[in-house]
RNA sequence: GCACAGGUGACCGAGUGGUUAAUGGUAGCAGACUGUAAAUCUGCCGCUCUUCGGAGCUACGGAGGUUCGAAUCCUCCCCUGUGCA
């Protein structure tokens, strides 16, 4: 018996995922695991584009809306619920696919990630704080102290990047570096499909401009108005694509038409970030065209038939 | 028609005689990414060659001129905005 097939569809926004899970879905018998940093918290719906609750009903999904906004849903708290979600489906003898655009979650859903300390606020807020009082500089001389190859990896302007390596360092009293030498965490027992999307750019850009334009005009801001009342201004997706956008109007810094347009900037500039994620990640079956075409949810039928039978 | 302001590389926008292919920013392209990732950061970015040290060409509305040297000064012309007619 050969170890039970995973479906991975991955693209950038716009690219058609959410239309070719679902029809790979209802021919295969499959359950959709959402792969969408944003798509995990409840309440969010216009700015995400989370497929409709009909599709919801005609397929099961997971890892939508199982957080408040308040709360706050890591790369590792996503890829631990994943995982346990697609062994779930697997029991059921259905086929899990995973569908998203997140890179990094993806990753930590498919090949771990180091076992390292959580985040530690108060750490954080000191390095911030002492990084505002000396500089940038200051917190990267530090690293570059403490962990060397870190520092080396992580440029000096990057300071997340940098606050984390810190934070990882300290907290475990040793170099972040080390505790990457014990590996990942790769998820196990399965054969991975990897289907990605990478339909011509130009097209995708007019694409994602409509997109973005008709979330407004199908309420993104009354929506928006919403959160803010119910959750407060500070909630952290509401700094979202879309979202940051409706908020930047609402509070009158931005016209309704600026505010459009900085939000199909917005993720125009995603989308691009997404491909050179993406084009790294390991034996993917490239399709350069939409998941809203037909013809490409056959052959991605066929193909994962034939997957499956191997 | 007169007066004033202005026309700079894809766009916005500095620069007012010389290390200026021209500060910045945006867009674009490429890249990085191990617990905020729809985040954050890096590089390239006039054209053509290059042994990667450079070399050549074309550029600041247009045409002339001054000067060793001009995006920068002068003349004329064209265009845009504002005000007066």
């Amino acid at each position: 018996m050969s170890m039970p097939l995973l479906v991975v569809i991955l693209g950038p926004t716009a690219s058609g995922k959410t239309a070719l899970s679902l029809h790979v879905a209802e021919r295969l018998q499959g359950e959709i695991v959402s792969c969408d940093s944003v798509a995990v918290y409840r309440d969010f719906e216009i700015g995400t584009a989370k497929p409709s609750q009909q599709e919801r009903r005609l397929v099961p999904h997971h890892l939508i809306d199982i957080a408040g906004p308040e709360e706050l849903v890591t790369a590792g708290d996503y890829s631990r619920l994943a995982r346990h979600a697609i062994g779930e489906i697997r029991d059921r003898g259905h086929l899990p696919i995973v569908v998203g655009g997140s890179g990094l979650y993806l990753r930590a859903l498919l090949e771990g990630l180091f076992s390292g300390p959580p985040r530690s606020e108060e750490l954080r807020l000191r390095l911030r704080e002492r990084a505002t009082e000396r500089g940038t500089e200051y917190l990267h001389k530090l690293l570059r102290r403490i962990d060397p190859a870190a520092a080396q990896t992580i440029h000096a302007n990057d300071v997340p990047k940098v606050v984390r390596a810190l934070e990882v360092s300290f907290s475990a009293r040793a170099p972040m570096t080390d505790l990457w030498q014990h590996g990942r965490d790769a998820l196990q027992g399965f054969r991975i499909l990897r289907i990605g999307l990478n339909p011509d750019r130009e097209t995708l850009y007019a694409r994602i401009n409509q997109r973005a334009r008709e979330m407004f005009s199908a309420g993104l801001l009354d929506e928006t108005r919403m959160l803010r009342e119910r959750y407060g201004s500070s909630v952290w997706p509401l700094n979202s694509l879309g979202y940051k956008q409706a908020m930047q109007h609402l509070r009158g810094e931005l016209s309704l038409e600026q505010a459009v347009v900085a939000a199909q900037q917005g993720h125009r500039n995603y989308a691009k970030r997404q491909m050179t994620w993406f084009r790294r990640e390991p034996e993917v079956h490239w399709i350069t065209e939409f998941g809203s075409d037909a013809a490409v949810q056959k052959r991605v039928v066929e193909l994962t038939k034939a997957r499956d039978q191997d």
